[in-house]
DNA sequence: TGAATTCCCATGCTATCCCATATTCGCCCA
DNA sequence: TGGGCGAATATGGGATAGCATGGGAATTCA
């Protein structure tokens, strides 16, 4: 399972590209060729979340199975397809980020890739740094106290 | 089960590679031949982890048994692959270190690897003898005062 | 027709790979 | 038991391919 790791920087140019760092640009190379992301502004922090095609029809897949009736269906849905943009890098590997988008996430010049395994975040970099901090802080709390018992022992 | 024991020291040269101490290299060569190591900074020290593949892969079997949408999952997630580096040592058995790492464990020109069992860590030299020095006093106070029975797993 | 966008080409830089050397460690034999 | 020999390791440096970035030209939409 090949996946989003690290955190990469990039620029902003003029016309409002940046370019996808190359390790990410092969995690998410599918077997046609095509790329397929999709850019959503997240929910709960500012940053755009960026979904590979697979991931984003496991959202998807999230979707069909809440009752189409609810707020939180409706919320949802709204989310994916009203404020969510489709693209594809050019041949460079690059993506033109839609100005809304620079905005929500406080963009300037530099721009920082946040790999979070199954998709990635693209963050304002003093800001993306903090978020992480603030992570590996919750993540000594997470395992410091295990859950499960079973192990997490040696797998080789 | 191969694990990693001892302490050795090793050199950061201008290019920032370190050259991964023989022994350990032993120890964590997989049967495809490939490596696979991922580099995190530590939670509760200034030193740098190093996960062989299949000790990752069993941090990562935590992740699996989460609801992925939850909040819990996204900062677990952000915790475990916004600040990761993967890599494999080169022909040479070496490896760059990102430069946030390197100012994250304070290293200087000399670095030390401490086995650690099934993964192991990186120090700056003075940091980890002391660091050893400490766990080797805590360890003694906890035999003349038992206390809890036993399984403080510890993360490693 | 003007503006904006997309595509393509060009370039400097950086990271990766590869080779070369020195040093250490282990082994074998005297 | 000591010396010597050989191989593996640690470290340094150089070349090359890939990447990030910038700019220009062509095309499309209003």
């Amino acid at each position: 399972m090949s996946q989003f790791i690290g955190t990469h920087l990039s620029k902003l140019d003029a016309k409002g590209r940046v370019s996808v760092p190359a390790p990410f640009r092969g995690a998410l190379k599918r077997p046609e060729g095509s790329f397929g992301l999709v850019f959503l502004p997240s929910a709960s922090d500012p940053c755009i979340e960026v979904w590979p095609a697979p991931a984003f029809e496991a959202l998807e897949a999230r979707l069909d199975r809440m009752d189409p009736f609810s707020q939180e269906y409706s919320d949802l849905a709204t989310a994916l397809y009203g404020e969510a943009f489709r693209a594809e890098p050019d041949s460079e590997g690059r993506v033109v980020l839609p100005a809304a988008f620079v905005g929500y996430a406080n963009l300037q010049a530099s721009v920082a890739f946040v790999g979070k395994g199954r998709i990635f975040e693209i963050w304002e970099p003093a800001a993306g740094a903090k978020h992480l901090e603030a992570a590996r802080m919750r993540r000594r709390a997470a395992m410091a106290a295990p859950r499960v018992s079973a192990g997490e022992g040696a797998v080789a």
